[in-house]
DNA sequence: GGCAAAGTACGAATTAATTTGTAAACAGCA
DNA sequence: TGCTGTTTACAAATTAATTCGTACTTTGCC
């Protein structure tokens, strides 16, 4: 059995994951004017953030050319799934429903929405 | 209008919070102990954690004795919230229902407890 | 009073994350 | 060719978070 390093992305990763999952893949300069839209930051902050994500195997890139392209190498569903499983530890006491109650408590979600998450719920309890 | 400092805390901070919430008020020897369940970690060092936690305003203390006794200064409601938007918004693209639905299906979740999202869910769609 | 045990205060070292400056490589083009 | 973008690489500064050592204080007890 291998050990894999679970190499959680930082805040500021997210933040690249976040363009790379929706572009598929990109290059930095991409990434960057995404993400000057929500925030301040120099054009060689996020070079080296994708590099340091390329060293920690959180993006590949293709380097056949001048101008890399990055791609995500790490699913937006594994990823989220690591961060809620944390999160229920460390603020729910282990308990996904009351993260969940909470969530929907907020606010927002559609009456759409609320629909569809009613038939996971009927899903799942027909499994049990 | 007045700008409240978010003051969002930090992992070991949510650690310890998270001790402060179960037994309401505790000193710093009960939490280190608390602590030391699940982690290594020096007693000044809890000690200095909570005294920055007092700084910004995280807990509250009560210094009349020579033991201080200490009191969560935040609700735990309050902080996942807190929380949770931040992560709806970095990691879900701002869909709470598709961070609620990843929840779901990620696992556990009791007969039960489902029975009571569902509850929320129908409550929740008759204030539409 | 004097000692031991348990606390707090505080400075500072360490480690992790983020940001930036600068140089070198390269492509396009006048 | 030689100039100008644009890009990567890299070292280093900065900032934030965590950890720890040590000194001082207080209380209880002999």
């Amino acid at each position: 059995m291998t050990l894999i390093k679970s190499n959680k992305p930082t805040e500021s990763e997210l933040e690249i994951l976040q363009v790379l999952w929706n572009e598929k893949a990109a290059t930095v300069r991409t990434v960057h004017e995404e993400l000057l839209k929500t925030k301040e930051a120099g054009y060689t902050t996020t070079l080296k953030l994708m590099q340091i994500m390329f060293e920690k195997g959180l993006v590949t890139r293709d380097d056949s050319n001048k101008t890399h392209i990055y791609q995500p190498a790490v699913t937006r569903e594994k990823t989220q799934q690591q961060f809620l499983n944390k999160m229920i530890n460390t603020l729910f006491a282990g308990s996904s429903s009351d993260l969940v109650m909470q969530a929907l408590g907020g606010h927002d979600a559609s009456g759409e929405e609320l629909e569809k998450i009613q038939e996971l719920i009927n899903q799942l309890k027909k499994d049990k």
